[in-house]
DNA sequence: GATGAATGAGGTTTCATTCAT
DNA sequence: CATGAATGAAACCTCATTCAT
């Protein structure tokens, strides 16, 4: 019996019944929710498979531990914010639509992604310190809307003003990032849409030289 | 004799003696260093206590717990940036430096001072979920920020273009927080000297309509 | 989601397997014996882990703290004494036994079902001071003790010669409670037979008015 | 320097001086107040040196432990309580009181000495487990009650109807405290007068034949 | 002498993970 | 396979006692 044979009967299984797929999704799932509500370290094992209607045994048999849990948290999370991105680029990219409004609408679409994540994405954060598979992943997904913004700008590319557009990239996706980050998490004295048109300003006037 | 009495005469030691003093920073030192370094959770009190040289008693005569102390980081971290803001602030207002200019400067400030304590910031972000305190110490700093961020942006009221100040306050503020926390954090494709100049080309046009 | 309803989900387990059961069960006789040995504040959760043959861990997910098992051990003490009680006043009561032999002989039994508790009692009566919980139940238990005492003396009620006759409950129960802590406890130079039938003689004088 | 010239120098201070008996008597009823109050093993050294008005360090020159203070408070307990007695029977036995009246004035009597020591000497019960010294302690204290019981007892011998004396004074002795206990700690159901009249007409019965 | 800061052994408690049923 | 009981290392925290000032 090689080594594969062994990891094939042995360690986490890959779920290749219906049942098993759903239940390594509730998973997830609960975890997710959990870990958005109360943070990694506030939640435990226990919680997770509770709410996910399984036992801890069973927990254990789909995801070695409770950091493989979370990353596979993180790559849903990922995949979600992505595709809605996405999805929002093609919708936006073939209309008329002015940048104002292209915009506009980005944020809007990235605030309602991103919501759900936010302090998973913090907590994330303080621990690629001590992962560094997590700091690793972070750094792919942040790669991957960095391009994805480089990618956005090309497509007006010849009215942008920018002259470094991979620095420019940077600048975007983390003004945009954190202000929606702030938008959603704090309520604060000034209103959400003040801060969006202000901006929408901002990124208007940097990239077209105009609002 | 109630509990409140009790605990005000039993608990955590008011300094008295010099060397009392002395033992107290030296707590609030090291739990400084060792969160920045390894985060929140993967410090324990017994590690701060070794790193300042005490042990773990004289820890908890100090300190409630490591929340207790970690507010104590919270706060000395808040007054050391806002401090050095201020004196940037001050040595660049007075002077006839132009615009461009100052937000540079007020950018590699920022770099230098926040450096020491971003794991810890994101840690807290993530942190005020669980604990009502830390949220509201956060907010009451990052309103701190806020403000002093309008007052900078009042210094040069007439030439500024943009209509809402407080909300491009928020807007400023977190853009250049997020950026230097990338600069700061990862090292990334792009040169930190090539984000810093579209983040302060990216500032000048939106506040005031010139690079 | 509030804080009971996940300390329901998550803390002390609710027996389901039979195995659990008996660990429970073993946990709460190797306390009741470190406890009648070493007294409450000289016997540690690790001990009665260990002498129950049982990790720490266990014994934390079947009681949330050390009181948590003095209190169960406390009821079914008390469950304890109640039926060795009932059952010697039902064998007395239906008898033809004269009144000397049925006082002789509830001595005696309780004699018997108090000795492995005695310490544990007093110190009860010690910790009523500290713990609310535990003076609530002591109270309960004493009043309990006090009523069967008054039932049991109404079964003689057209002999008895004493007038109030709770209060006499009151200083009947105590006077034997504490006359057999004194036999169980010391033996100091009076042997236990002429102490007992000293106490013999004074209730039934007291109640019947003959020895 | 022999070993007694070092005990001199070292040990825990004879004080010589009225300040300095001053100061340990101040200990000593600190120590009394915060153990009746919230028992042995809830009142710490600190708590006991701050209601004395000295520091820690002045306390572990006049006590070598926790314990030996106990040990004092204990001793002076049982002076207090017996002097008590002592003027209350001096007061009593010469006078012409009928029976009846001196006991009910002893349970009185005792009632007001006993009253501030109560929790204490349960501990104190619970405690000789632990402690060899403080089980001798009670032993003799116990025995000094027993054989003032004795006395008092003798006092009136010639109408006496017990026959055995020794065993009577234990059975008269225990009964008293438990029932004094009761009376001074928990309110109960039944008043403190239908008790003492009751505790009072069992005595009169036992010892002499009438109310 | 007096002070109160410092010590650290010893106790309590949690929870990711394993394993018997 | 699923279950949930059991584990135990590792964290937290207290307090009697010592000792530098």
């Amino acid at each position: 019996m090689n080594e594969t044979e062994e990891q094939l009967a042995d360690k986490t299984r890959k779920p290749r019944q219906d049942r098993s797929i759903k239940t390594k999704e509730a998973i997830v799932q609960a975890a997710a929710e959990l870990f958005s509500e109360k943070g990694y370290h506030r939640t435990n094992t226990k919680q997770i498979a509770a709410a996910a209607g399984v036992s801890t045994g069973s927990f254990y048999s789909y995801f070695t531990d409770k950091r493989d849990v979370f990353l596979d948290v993180l790559k849903i999370h990922s995949k979600v914010m992505q595709d809605h991105i996405d999805a929002k680029v093609a919708q936006l990219s073939d209309g008329q639509s002015d940048k104002r409004t292209v915009i506009s609408h980005m944020i809007d679409s990235l605030i309602q992604s991103h919501a759900p994540y936010i302090t998973f994405h913090r907590e994330l954060s303080a621990m690629r310190l001590a992962d560094e598979g997590i700091k690793e992943m972070l750094e792919s997904q942040y790669d991957a809307g960095r391009r994805k913004t480089v990618e956005l700008l090309k497509l007006s590319e010849q009215e942008l003003r920018v002259g470094d557009l991979e620095a420019a990239a940077v600048v975007v996706f983390e003004s945009v990032s954190s202000v929606v980050d702030r938008i959603v998490f704090f309520g604060g004295s000034v209103s959400a849409d003040r801060i969006k048109a202000e901006l929408a300003d901002m990124l208007c006037l940097y990239l077209f030289g105009e609002k």
